[in-house]
DNA sequence: TCCTCTTGCGCC
DNA sequence: AAAGGGCGCAAGAGGA
């Protein structure tokens, strides 16, 4: 078992003290001061793995990067599991500050959390150079004496979990978060290898050449405009404005009930294509054009800011640059470095194999065990139309009822009575206004956090009450899946990394690593004469995964897996 | 002018 | 009759 030692930065320099624990939190010795904090973690991390306990990895880990000579193996990020077990513990949404843990342990008053930043409230004129100190601890209280309390505090917490296989998981779960703060943290350090001249010449391809006048809209762009106001009679409007956009198709007498592509598709005349070709290019233009480079992708890197645990169900967020929103157009700009390759690898049908496994059905179990759980689905239930068995397995996973899905979802309940039972006794828990978690145990918010919406049409309680209700039902429904989904990634990203840092290299410097997470997908960066290694890691990575995750089950998670030059020739 | 809400669409 | 989960981002609409 791997030692532990809790560390707390100065607030100003380069030093900072550590100080040794046991698993239970107690220390082992006295606080150590150190000039070069870095200096010191790296030595005593050369010596023996630790797991680094720190109030947050943003604020701990992030500013150690450049200075340290390779990655660190472990930590417990004590501001992501504060979260994960007050939503346990059924204070889903307190404050998980160290600072808040803290005065909760002290019985002071407790801090809000601060906003994120770059949210709406986290501008209030603050000037980011002058980011206020986000621990929160109440004045006077000494960092490294918080840290080693709320983390003792903590490991009292997890051991108090009643039952033996939920504590296993909950720790497993609290590891796993951790060790993707540390990912996300070196992600953003080493950033995504992005050609600023590839997507350059992609950009003008599509819209022409880069305005030289910052703000004007691009030629082709510009073109599009004119085209569709010539088409639509000739009276200028704004093609970006909703509004304008119907009155314009209402006057050439053409009824919209939006603007929407789909919406569009089925409208014969010839502005209805100029316009969903303006959508288009507009959208990557104001989405990901030259601004959007200027701004995130300099340098050769696009460097994205993620946010774990952002959401609700552990996947992450982002927070600027949109990094889990890149369109799928601009994969040719993502290209490893000369002498190195990209090892692109996603979970096949990852939710269909999460539901199989959680609800232990013995048939879906079956379909999932080898390669194409849609046409085996296909196979045994609807007459080999796998169109059908992906639709009404989303459905299922979803709570979708309209259109014609009604059969569809009939023959699973007839064909996988558990799996089916399975997300409908989520659904119910939640219509009632109960709380389900995932496998790992993330237990999701409570119904008064959310769904606080009282914009409903002013009908009758009734109808409003049953109608959030059932979309509350929805959301635990999904939520047991997409949250068991996501621990099951976090497993795979925290075996992986470890994985990866155990590959024989020549240096770090010449040690793959991760670039890019997206939900049930990852990107290694690696020199190219390890990438079929890195290949072979990630398959191990995942089978780890699902061990740790589900236990003995038949059910299997297939990645696919490319190695590649460029991310736009994976699959 | 600033701010919030809505719309629409990118990703899973 | 209507009835699909989770996000982030940018622009317009519209009110303060």
């Amino acid at each position: 078992m791997a030692p532990r030692t809790a560390l707390a930065p100065d607030p100003h320099g380069p030093g900072g003290r550590l100080q040794p624990l046991d698993d239970a939190g107690t220390p082992l010795g006295p606080p150590e001061k150190v000039p070069d904090l870095a200096a010191a973690v790296a030595a005593r991390e050369a010596a023996e793995h630790s797991r680094w306990v720190w109030a947050a990895t943003d604020s701990a880990y992030a500013p150690l990067l450049p200075r340290l000579p390779d990655r660190l193996a472990r930590c417990h990020d004590l501001r992501l599991v504060e979260a994960l077990l007050l939503a346990h513990e059924g204070r889903f949404g307190a404050p998980r500050s160290l600072g808040a843990a803290w005065s909760r342990l002290r019985g002071l008053p407790v801090p809000d959390d601060l906003p994120e930043p770059g949210s709406a409230e986290a501008d209030d004129g603050q000037d980011t150079l002058f980011a206020p100190d986000r621990l929160q601890l109440p004045p006077g209280a000494d960092p490294l004496t918080a840290v080693v309390a709320v983390h003792a505090e903590q490991q009292r917490r997890l051991a108090a979990i009643a039952d033996p296989a939920a504590r296993h998981r909950f720790r497993l779960l609290v590891a796993a978060e951790s060790a993707g703060a540390l990912v996300a943290a070196e992600i953003a350090y080493d950033g995504l290898p992005w050609r600023a001249d590839v997507h350059d010449q992609l950009l003008t391809e599509l819209l022409g050449p880069r305005p030289t006048v910052p703000g004007a809209q691009p030629r082709l762009l510009a073109d599009l405009s004119v085209e569709l106001q010539q088409a639509l009679g000739g009276r200028p409007f704004n093609p970006d404005s909703h509004t304008q956009v119907l009155r314009a198709f209402a006057e050439n007498g053409i009824q919209l009930g939006s603007t929407r592509s789909w919406e569009l598709k089925g409208v014969a005349h010839p502005a209805a294509a100029l316009l969903i070709r303006y959508k288009e290019l507009s959208r990557i233009h104001a989405a990901h054009g030259w601004a959007w480079q200027d701004a995130w992708a300099r340098g050769g890197r696009f460097r994205p800011e993620y946010v774990v645990g952002g959401v609700v169900s552990g996947r992450w967020a982002s927070r600027g640059g949109g990094a889990l929103q890149i369109p799928r157009i601009l994969r040719r700009a993502v290209v490893a470095d000369p002498g190195w390759l990209l090892v692109v690898a996603d979970a096949a049908q990852l939710e269909p194999r999460v539901l199989a496994a959680l609800s232990q059905d013995a048939g879906l179990a079956r379909t999932a065990a080898g390669g194409d759980l849609y046409e085996a689905l296909a196979a045994n239930a609807f007459q080999g139309d796998r169109d059908k068995a992906k639709l009404g397995l989303l459905g299922a996973m979803y709570g979708q009822t309209s259109g014609d899905i009604g059969p569809l979802l009939n023959t699973l309940r007839h064909r996988y009575p558990a799996a089916m039972g399975y997300v409908e006794a989520a659904a119910r828990t939640g219509e009632d206004g109960g709380v389900v978690a995932s496998r790992l145990g993330r237990v999701c918010p409570p119904a008064s956090a959310e769904f606080l919406d009282l914009t409903e049409a002013p009908d009758t309680a009734g109808e409003a009450g049953g109608r959030q209700a059932r979309a509350r039902g929805r959301f635990t429904r999904n939520f047991v899946i997409q949250a068991s989904a996501a621990d099951w990634a976090l497993a795979l990203l925290a075996a992986l990394r470890r994985r990866l840092g155990e590959l024989p290299t020549a240096g770090p410097a010449e040690r793959p690593h991760l670039v890019f997470f997206q939900h049930d997908e990852v990107i290694v960066h690696t020199p190219a004469n390890l990438a079929d290694e890195v290949a072979a890691a990630v398959a191990e990575a995942a089978d780890e995964a699902r061990r740790l995750v589900f236990g003995d089950t038949p059910v299997r998670f297939p990645l696919t897996t490319a190695v590649v030059d460029c991310y736009a020739d994976a699959k």
